[in-house]
Order: structure tokens, then sequence, then C-alpha cells
DNA sequence: TCAATATATATCGTATTGATATATACAGGT
DNA sequence: ACCTGTATATATCAATACGATATATATTGA
């Protein structure tokens, strides 16, 4: 699934521009399952525009500086439900923080530690905004959606309270052994 | 993290060929956080292999076409120290599955049907994977990774058996419609 | 004998990432 | 008044990764 159709997908949920469809995939509603950057968002815009399937607009701001506002055609509708009829990939996850914690032997405890109480927090925070998310009225579908995303925050969160001493299990033998 | 990282840390589990670690992220210990293909692999060996952070001897077979098997230096484990030692970056998942859930109104109710048991199958195959990992005698830190896997596929899949209803409210609500 | 599958490496065009540049506007501190 | 930091907003580009394809050997089952 390219970044031309996630645009499309996140047009469907009304016009936006292009730095408010990053801000859907960095703390909106995408944001657990899915991401795209300034570098890929951008030109997918311009390349549907330029293919029929969205409208522009600038849009001229008093307080801000002017945005380009895109709105989905009918045409980028029915490219939509095309693409979308496929067979979806296998999910593809990269978490940085659980090969470290894999490769704990390799780390420092401190940084350890530092690493572990980052990912908490950072888990804890992506729950907010999805309880802030589901407060909204959305259709079953969607409630189906974000539910998901809490579901996996909060047994994440979970696993991680109850299981920390699995983590620093070597660190904390190397502690006691320096105390007696 | 890039891809010879990574693969700098496979190597740190034992001597492997190229072929070997994309399994390791494919179906083995790696396979629930993080994947790489070919595409990434055998570049990143070659490269680290000309930096010396990796050996590697051509190893031939009787019954299979020879391969070329890799094995970590020293000043390897030192570069993998070195890296690992940054702050990591956020994780990052990319479902295509969860998109389409999320644009559900722009599927036909086969297609979604077809996807949703897909999906459940997936996440149980990948269960399974897990706990054949956990069975064997790793260390607690790997325990503790792998543990988080397994927590968060049986999350996934009850939360997916017991909301079932949501996703499908749309199309169900149709059908009853054509049944009265 | 033929087709399919598993093992094994390699390459290449395309797409994405992550960093950087540019610019406007507002808030807060000195 | 000036400087810094932050938020908004768009754009570009080199380095990297992805995904498909090609090639080759060996085993298994029809």
């Amino acid at each position: 699934m390219d970044v031309k159709t996630l645009c499309l997908g996140a047009l469907t949920l009304g016009d936006a521009s292009g730095y408010e469809i990053k801000k859907m995939f960095e703390e909106g509603p995408f944001s657990y399952f899915h991401q795209a950057g300034f570098g890929s968002i951008y030109p997918a815009l311009n390349a549907l525009c330029d293919e029929g399937l969205v409208d522009m607009c600038i849009c001229a701001q008093n307080d801000r500086p002017d945005k380009k506002v895109y709105s989905i055609t009918e045409k980028g509708d029915d490219a939509l439900r095309r693409k979308l009829q496929k067979k979806p990939a296998a999910d593809k996850i990269r978490s940085e923080t659980l090969v470290m914690f894999f490769l704990a032997d390799h780390l420092s405890p401190e940084h350890l530690h530092k690493v572990y109480d980052g990912y908490l927090e950072a888990y804890r925070a992506k729950l907010q905004c999805l309880y802030e998310v589901q407060k909204q009225e959305i259709p079953p579908h969607r409630q189906f959606t974000s539910g998901f995303g809490i579901a996996f925050y909060e047994a994440a969160i979970d696993y991680m309270e109850n299981n920390r001493h699995l983590l620093f299990a070597d660190a904390e033998a190397g502690d006691q052994e320096k105390a007696s």
C-alpha cells in the first residue's frame, strides 16, 4: 500500500492539507497502525493532483502561513476502492526498542533503564491519544479499529509493568553480588 | 537502525548465512518486532565484510546449494554496542489490514470477511511460532521479549474475537434490511 | 518425467526515510 | 526592541530499503 493510497484514505475523512495528513499519522486516527512523512506525503499529493484523483485549492490564512487544501474526487474514490479490494500485505512492525531489549546483554544497565522508561511513557501517551479518538462519535467499524489499538497498548503496558524483572534480571543479579 | 546493525545483532546468536538471517526475521525470534528482505540483507553482509565487522567462509553442502556463513568479529561486536547505545527511534507499525478495517465502508462485505479471517489466522500462526520460541531455554531478557510478542498477539486475537460485531455492523444492518 | 517446493545468492528500478531548507506567525523572556 | 523557541506549512534530496525478478541446486510427490 503506497502513500498515495493512504492519502486518498485520509481524505475520505474530509478535506485536508499535507501538514494535516501528516498529523493524522503522527497523533491522529492513523497513528497506531501506519505512518508517513512529509517526504512521501507531499510528492504523493502532487501526483494524485496530476492524475485528477484529488482537487487542490490554496487557502489563505491570517494568523498562519497559507496552506494547500486537498479534497478527494469521485475518480479518486473509485481508485481507492479498487486499491482496497486487493489482498493486504502482512503487518510490518519495526521496533528498535524491542531489538534493544532482545540484545539487552549488549547494553549498559543505565541505558537499558532509560530505554524501558521512555518506552512505557511513549505507550501511555499513545493510549491517551486513542482514548481521545474513541470519545468522539465514530461509526462502529472505526470504533473497532481504535479499540484494537487500545487493546494492544493496554496489553503492552500491562505486560511491561508485570514482567519488568525479566528484563533487568541480569543487571540486578550483578547488583546483588556487589551488595553482598 | 539499519539492516547492517540488525545483521550484527542476529549474528550474536551464532554464525549464520544470509538466508538463515532472513528466516530469523520471517519466522524466527525477530519476526514479531522487525523484518528485512534479501534485497537489504545481502548487500549489508557484503558491506560488513568489507569493513571487517564480520568474517565470511564458504560452506559446501552435499544435499543443498553451497552457502556463505558469516560470523561476527570482535570489532563487529564493539560496533554493535556503540550503535545500541543510542536513543531508539519510535516504533513503526504498518498494517494494511488495519487501514482496510478503518476504511471498511469502502470494501465489499465479502472482501472484508476474507480479510478478517485471514488476519485472525495469521495472528494465530504467529502466536504458535512464539510459543515454540519460548519453549526453548533462553535468558530472562529474551523471555521478556518473546513474552511481549505473546502478550500482544493474545490481546489482538482476543479483541478481534470479542468485537467482531463492530466491524461487520454496517454490513449486517444491510442484511437485516434485505431479510425483512 | 514433470511440477512444485525448499535452499541459496544476487541485482535493480522504484518507493520511502530522514534530514535539511525555507518561510510565516505567535508567545515568552531579557 | 530583540532574541529564542515553538507551531504551522511546504518542498527537496541523498541514502536506504522494498519488492520483484533472475539464477541455480536438490528433494519430494504426482
